[in-house]
DNA sequence: TAGAATAGTTTGAATATCAAAGTAAATGGA
DNA sequence: TCCATTTACTTTGATATTCAAACTATTCTA
């Protein structure tokens, strides 16, 4: 492999993904629902619409402690973006959902990412635009069975 | 753009890059220099090697107050790893340059990032490393030019 | 040369995070 | 059956990161 490739393969992993996450902050901070917090919005995602998700299992996701969630999921519930309750059949378990405001948020933060690829696919071929999500696949594979 | 396309792209966004996020901060964690915090690194990686720099052009590159980037330099010198002198061209300016062990650090992090393309490219054709090359560049290009 | 602009630092507040201790419920072996 | 252990979660205390605003020191400019 040239050092060319190494070069810009590294500023993937350096720059892009610096201005993805910058982009997605901005979008947070002036758009509707500008009183989540990234790391809140993580959790609506990580909880999806239609679903019921114990805590453990959200936690799971993020890479979080249960710990940490509790205290996010307690400013989620007073905002009213998630509703919790005790599961009937276990009654240690707490199942988390969104409430009809989380996934508004959970659609409208959807529909940005939607937009922002369709920006992305702008400057791309569509022969491109197919290789990188053959690309694509195959590390997010690869990197899922290296370290899970 | 099929519907697959788009998924798998988010995939880039959300999974992919946690991944990658997750892997150097255990790598961080496990190796030497494990007394660095990940934002101490990106500060060590910000400056680079042979450079001497003002703390708002290093601000400035991470997305950061200078004010911020003063706690962490306060951290960053107290453990060793960069040199701060006043300029005496201005004396309002602070240069920052990294002290043996910081060149040290950022050079371990530099192979870390090497070797992660490395493990990266095995799962690729030549080809297909060819056109990931080719669409990153785009890809990063784009952003540079929307959102600096 | 006085007032404005620039470069950094300090401080106070908000958020995110973890580890450890605590609570409540379920489970499993004697 | 019952108590010791495990499981699921919450709370608490400590540390990190970050920003905005107030502050200091220096340079620029009208």
């Amino acid at each position: 492999m040239t050092d060319n490739k190494r070069t810009v393969i590294n500023h993937l992993l350096v720059d892009l993904f610096n201005h993805i996450l910058h982009i997605e902050e901005k979008a947070l901070k002036t758009g509707p629902y500008n009183n989540l917090s990234i790391s809140e919005l993580h959790v609506v995602e990580a909880i999806g619409i239609d679903q019921m998700l114990p805590m453990s299992s959200i936690a799971g996701k993020l890479d979080v402690t249960v710990g940490t969630l509790t205290v996010s999921m307690n400013n989620l519930v007073k905002k009213g973006y998630v509703i919790r309750e005790r599961s009937e059949v276990d009654r240690r378990v707490v199942l988390i959902h969104l409430s009809s405001l989380g996934q508004d948020a959970f659609r409208h933060h959807e529909k940005f990412h939607k937009e922002m690829i369709e920006y992305t696919m702008e400057v791309l071929s569509e022969k491109e635009s197919d290789v990188l999500v053959d690309v694509l696949s195959k590390l997010t594979d690869y990197f899922n069975k290296k370290y899970k």
